[in-house]
DNA sequence: ATGAAAGCGCTAACAC
DNA sequence: GTGTTAGCGCTTTCAT
């Protein structure tokens, strides 16, 4: 059985990887032509079956697989799938890129994964790279990409996922998250609880989505009619570090809120380490919600309540966006907007406010 | 400026993506041939200045990118590194999933992601996919790859990295992790302490890994004179629920044991969990040592002691174990064993056992 | 139903 | 120093 055949030209070592087996080498075994393996291999129906049977055989005898760069050469289609997402330790994204591989994989993509760290060059740089590995598209989870580049790509009719919406360009597929609906939930939540001082700490406004989270805040509680002071939001990082530092200027306030809503739960995780050190308790003297629901969330002391933005829909609608532009005949090709649900998850980092008149009440019996 | 051409030959939509512009654009653009693009792309040192200038403007004109599949095809060589984690939800990975990206990028190698979930018919079917895409070796940070396939590969040299050495083969490249002077730092310290009676926190104990750390803590025991009754010994899943429900289960043993070393650091962060919710103060009453010094360690209530196993140098020994594989020229070309250090990182969850001379010293001070 | 041959975009001999 | 050409492994006409 010799795996290796030695370089027949010279004896120069050979650069290349002893070259797997091609289809040539199927053929000969199987007594049949290249092309009857071919269509073999992609189950073309006018195959005479006992070819086939000869030809499975024969793959299996010399262990061919087919070379993927070989076929999205010529078919034009590579069957891979960028995926772009700011910071793979943020806990929240090694969920979502869990569940847009195992979609994409059941699908037949592999995915070719970057994260950007926020920076501009490397998430330009990552593009190009991405293009030029033939991607069938790319999802982009953050932000900050040339819009040079994307308004080229879009005129090719290039495949592109955002969330949010990136770059407000037409005729680009946006994952629109429904902060507005899940955030409104938490203020009410609260709300209804007997708070009214309900403190904000942010994402890195510089950010589109941190500002949208933000914006969705103030207007929910708008609508109850509360106005929200300046120094009860305070501008964290989306970390827990971040968390911790803004947890910390919120305590130096006077009056401190009785409940913080927060960005995402990185930061919320944070102001709860930095509550922890405190004499305060929570949820007794101050409640805390967060926003994600990562898996972290209900692990927590006390369990966070938090807003949970689905994991599974955003994979999910990013893949379908991805496989609607690329795939001639996909049913939605035609859909340029998927809708991505929120709703509130209440555990036992919320609860009424300290001296307000339930809690009395329940102390009382 | 057309950038859609229809296509000439019929009027069936065209199911190929627009062919983004290729080698021959750029040469007739810039009155060259195609090799002439080709080598000045590849900065040959034998083409004419003016030529090369030439080149570049065609390129930047028509917005040329080479295509990397051509690329491959020809050279045998796809640039294409394949990276199996067993469960990229657990937090270690993602912070070795991050290091090993940005390592191999810099080395102009695009990353193939692949989480198994410890499913052999997962890592089975994802080796294969690899294989096809042709990528130019694989590192393999989980378990469970069948032998036959390992077995073929390593004939054809195929480059291949696995941690703590999977099917114990000649000619494989293997991440030794120095488990055995990390845990014996972990057991040293609290024997220091005073403890005596130290349980243990295993991972699932039919993988490999987990295996060879129990393995290491029992002999590290046994270095100091202590036989752990089997009663100190509870068995985790790696992740935080596991650790919580073997944390319980050791509550229940007599004698208590005073600390509590754990297989990793998400058990460690369970076992801490499950702590909080008795009367026990961590340290005062009982210690927790980790391993793995995730990110999350050092956020914990208290911050989590732990042995610490360098991220950095894992992603980094895989990337050079595998460019040695790769490329022939490599200076390592030879070496087969990479050694992982380990350390110990003192912090908050281990003190002096409970009812200890130190402790009491310290109190009576 | 099958085979021969063209060609996907590129690199690397080989000529000039 | 530059152009021509033969493939890399595969799919897909086009004949047969």
């Amino acid at each position: 059985m010799a795996v290796l055949v030695s370089n027949p030209k010279n004896n120069a070592p050979d650069r290349r990887r002893p070259s797997s087996v091609s289809i040539r080498d199927v053929a000969k075994r199987a007594g049949v032509s290249i092309a009857t393996v071919s269509r073999a291999v992609n189950r073309v129906p006018t195959v005479d079956p006992e070819l086939v049977r000869r030809v499975r055989k024969a793959i299996e005898e010399v262990g061919y697989l087919p070379n993927t760069q070989a076929r999205a050469l010529v078919s034009g289609r590579s069957h891979l799938l960028g995926l772009i997402v700011s910071e793979i330790t943020n806990p929240f994204f090694p969920e979502l890129v869990q569940e847009f591989e195992n979609l994409a994989t059941a699908q037949g993509y592999e995915v070719l994964i970057g994260s950007t760290s926020y920076d501009p060059a490397r998430t330009e740089s990552l593009m190009r790279r991405l293009l030029q590995r033939n991607v069938d598209g790319v999802a982009v989870m953050t932000f900050g990409v040339e819009e040079e580049l994307v308004k080229k790509l879009v005129e090719r009719e290039f495949p592109l996922v955002f969330v949010d919406a990136g770059p407000s360009l037409p005729n680009i597929h946006v994952l629109k998250v429904d902060y507005a609906e899940g955030i409104r939930q938490g203020v009410q939540h609260l709300a209804a609880l007997g708070h009214r001082k309900i403190a904000f700490i942010s994402g890195p406004l510089e950010q589109r989505s941190p500002r949208v989270r933000r914006d969705a805040f103030l207007k929910a509680m708008r609508e109850i009619g509360i106005d929200v002071p300046p120094e009860h939001e305070a501008e964290g990082t989306h970390t827990m570090e971040g968390g911790i530092v803004a947890m910390e200027r919120l305590l130096t306030q006077d009056p401190l809120p009785t409940a913080v809503m927060c960005s995402n739960d990185m930061t919320a995780i944070g102001a709860l380490h930095a509550l922890y050190r405190t004499p305060l308790k929570v949820p007794r003297d101050i409640s805390v919600v967060g926003f994600d629901d990562i898996h972290l969330a209900q692990f927590m002391l006390p369990p966070l309540t938090t807003v949970q933005m689905s994991c599974k829909s955003l994979a999910a609608a990013a893949v379908e966006a991805l496989r609607a532009g690329i795939e001639p005949d996909h049913p939605k090709s035609s859909q340029k907007e998927w809708a991505i649900p929120t709703r509130l998850v209440v555990r036992q980092s919320s609860s009424f406010p300290p001296d307000s008149l339930p809690a009395k009440l329940k102390e009382g019996r």
